[in-house]
RNA sequence: GCACACGUGGCCUAGUCUGGAUAUGGCAGCAGCCUCCUAAGCUGCAGGUCGGGGGUUCGAAUCCCUCCGUGUGCGCCA
């Protein structure tokens, strides 16, 4: 339940009530002004060309003509806005009995029929997961939990690519290198073991055209369906999956399935898309090899020939992604994919291919700017590189050392718990932090922030509000909560109430950067009325204001878990 | 070169979709606040040509054009 829409639903029809007195019948927006003017506001500009009056005169006009309201405390006219403001107490009370009798389904909205297929991550399996491409299963497993949060039934899905010459000259490697050949890695992890054998079968094909001839053979065998080459290189990017799958739970990030792209070799669904594109008026052969001509399909560039076959007719990349989405159509309603800027061409082709074959669906992307580094593009090879798991050990040694230095009253064992979920926390936070087209810099003082904007910052407020609770014990909760009115408790009162649009947002326009600034304006709301309110020597508002600290802590828990973060009850 | 995206105080960022009230927060800086529910907190101060220019509009950070800067793409790679 939205606890604000009783309240602008009463403002709505009060203002048609007026302007129609006026003679317009128009639609208006009803807003929430961001500067604090007013809680509700109805701006009467666009009404100025109907009326034929200044929108000043509008205002002043309408407010004289509100009916009596009994959820409005005031209405008035000022600078061309039609301003109410809602009654604190009735706000008070339907708000803190909507969550505290919620709990935590406050801020879900009703079960969709919809089905939704959202992939993300899904980086090759020939490394480790580094910063450049971790802003993906974040912004992934995070929409996945807003959209949830709607009511969506979303699984999420990775595409594990064990098809092409990177994965087979890593399998070819594990054959064919001696383990006491590479070098030794200081992590004792699937994906960061692998990298050496990577890097060595990488010069040794460069350098020995007898290991590239193996390589290519493997490669030819590979695509024509050989079940001992595809099992033999989809072993190894199944150790390296292993590694990142690690990786990715370390920071909370869920898949639910994963499908495999050599899949779609096996079962000759690829080669049925070559057989429906190479039918299609647009199709053109350049050497033997096949191409959609997308001249004029909002393409520019090279990019307009679209090849889906080699000159030796094996399929290419896209070709596979094509059969991945026709599957992809037949199990869900809504395909969505989060994507690296660079996939931007492919998926328009994809889009086009996809409409060629007669179907009137498209996935959703969503597409991220890359993380770079100070010093530049990250890049494996050249090592200016950053992996996700250093930043998971970093982050989690950095909240220890915080840790360490206020609560050394704890156990050893509690303080790291309490380091892990806020290391952990304080990545994916200052991740979905930013907008995902953004370009970002990755400087460690930045991703360690633990205060101010920051996932420990929320924490602390949640940590905080379980500290009092816990003092408390039991309490009376069917205290009248409409005695909550001082300016503190009426201000953390409207940030609690937003919650439900917030989700809403969040989920339907996969705006899930609101997410972050939200839970920060709820936590420095309760901070500030933490400082000047007191609850538990509240004398007889102490219950009311209990309830408050409660919906407090219920509003931040079930923000913090759409976030993919933990809720600590102290830190 | 062509295409797509991004550019908001020293640094990071909201607001841009859907034009509207004094442009949102944070970091860093300065000055305060712990006999009182955890100071990872609170309060105050200082800091802005919303990349530049032009246009549309009663009104532009927001829409259009143009220029500049940054990123990405323009493989019979994945």
């Amino acid at each position: 339940m939205d606890p604000m829409s009783q309240f602008r639903s009463e403002a709505k029809s009060a203002a048609e009530e007026a302007f129609r007195s006026m003679g317009v019948e128009a639609a208006f927006d009803i807003e929430t002004p961001s500067t604090g003017i007013a809680d509700l506001a109805i701006p009467c500009f666009p009404l100025a060309k109907v009326l034929r009056k200044a929108p000043v005169a509008i205002a002043q006009e309408a407010a004289g003509k509100l009916p009596a309201m009994k959820l409005v405390s005031r209405a008035w006219a000022e600078n061309g806005y039609l301003n109410f403001n809602v009654d604190k107490a009735a706000l008070a009370a339907s708000t803190v009995r909507a969550v505290l009798g919620e709990g935590p389904d406050y801020g879900r909205g009703q079960d969709k029929p919809e089905k939704v297929l959202l992939e993300h991550t899904s980086v090759n399996p020939t490394g480790p997961i580094h910063v450049g491409r971790a802003r993906n299963p974040i912004i992934g497993d995070t929409l996945a939990r807003c959209m949830r949060a709607c009511g969506y039934d979303v699984t999420t899905e990775y595409l594990v690519n064990d098809v092409g010459k990177q994965v087979v000259l890593l399998a070819w490697g594990l054959e064919h290198i001696d383990p006491s050949e590479v070098d030794a890695v200081d992590r004792d992890k699937a994906d960061h073991r692998l990298v050496p054998f990577y890097r060595k079968a990488n010069q040794m094909m460069e350098a020995d055209s007898e290991v590239a001839k193996q390589v290519a053979d493997m490669l030819v065998r590979f695509e024509a369906g050989d079940a001992e080459v595809i099992d033999t290189v989809r072993r190894t990017a199944s150790m390296m999956l292993d590694g990142i799958v690690q990786s990715l739970k370390a920071i909370n990030v869920q898949i639910d399935r994963f499908t495999w792209e050599s899949d779609f070799i096996k079962n000759g669904v690829a080669r049925q898309v070559v057989e429906e594109l190479s039918k299609c008026a647009v199709c053109r052969e350049d050497k033997g090899a096949l191409y959609l001509d997308l001249e004029g399909c909002g393409i520019h560039g090279r990019g307009t020939k679209f090849f889906f076959t080699r000159s030796d007719g094996t399929t290419l990349y896209t070709t596979r992604d094509i059969a991945y989405h026709l599957n992809k159509f037949g199990r869900a309603d809504r395909a969505i994919n989060i994507l690296g800027e660079d996939q931007k061409l492919g998926q328009a082709q994809l889009a086009n291919a996809l409409r060629f074959l007669g179907k009137d669906r498209a996935p959703e992307c969503i597409f991220y700017s890359f993380v770079s580094l100070p010093e530049g593009r990250m890049s494996t090879r050249k090592g200016v590189v950053v992996y996700l798991d250093d930043l998971i050990e970093e982050a989690e040694e950095r909240a220890m050392e915080e840790v360490r230095k206020r609560r050394d009253d704890l156990p050893e064992e509690k303080m790291k718990e309490i380091a892990r979920n806020i290391g952990r926390g304080a990545v994916r936070y200052n991740i979905v932090r930013v907008q995902p087209e953004k370009q970002l810099v990755f400087k460690w003082e930045e991703a360690m922030n633990f205060e101010g904007n920051s996932a420990p910052f929320v924490q602390y407020a949640h940590a905080r509000a379980c500290s009092i609770l816990r003092k408390a014990g039991d309490f009376d909760r069917s205290a009248d909560p409409s005695v909550l009115t001082n300016d503190y408790e009426a201000k953390l009162i409207k940030e609690l109430a937003r919650f439900p649009s917030v989700i809403e947002e969040a989920g339907e326009k996969a705006r899930i950067h609101l997410l972050p600034v939200y839970c920060h304006d709820v936590a420095s709301a309760f901070n500030q009325f933490y400082t000047y309110v007191p609850v538990l020597k509240g004398e007889e508002m102490k219950n009311a204001r209990l309830a408050l600290v409660e919906a407090t802590r219920i509003v931040l828990a079930n923000a913090l878990n759409t976030l993919g973060l933990s809720a600590p009850e102290e830190m």
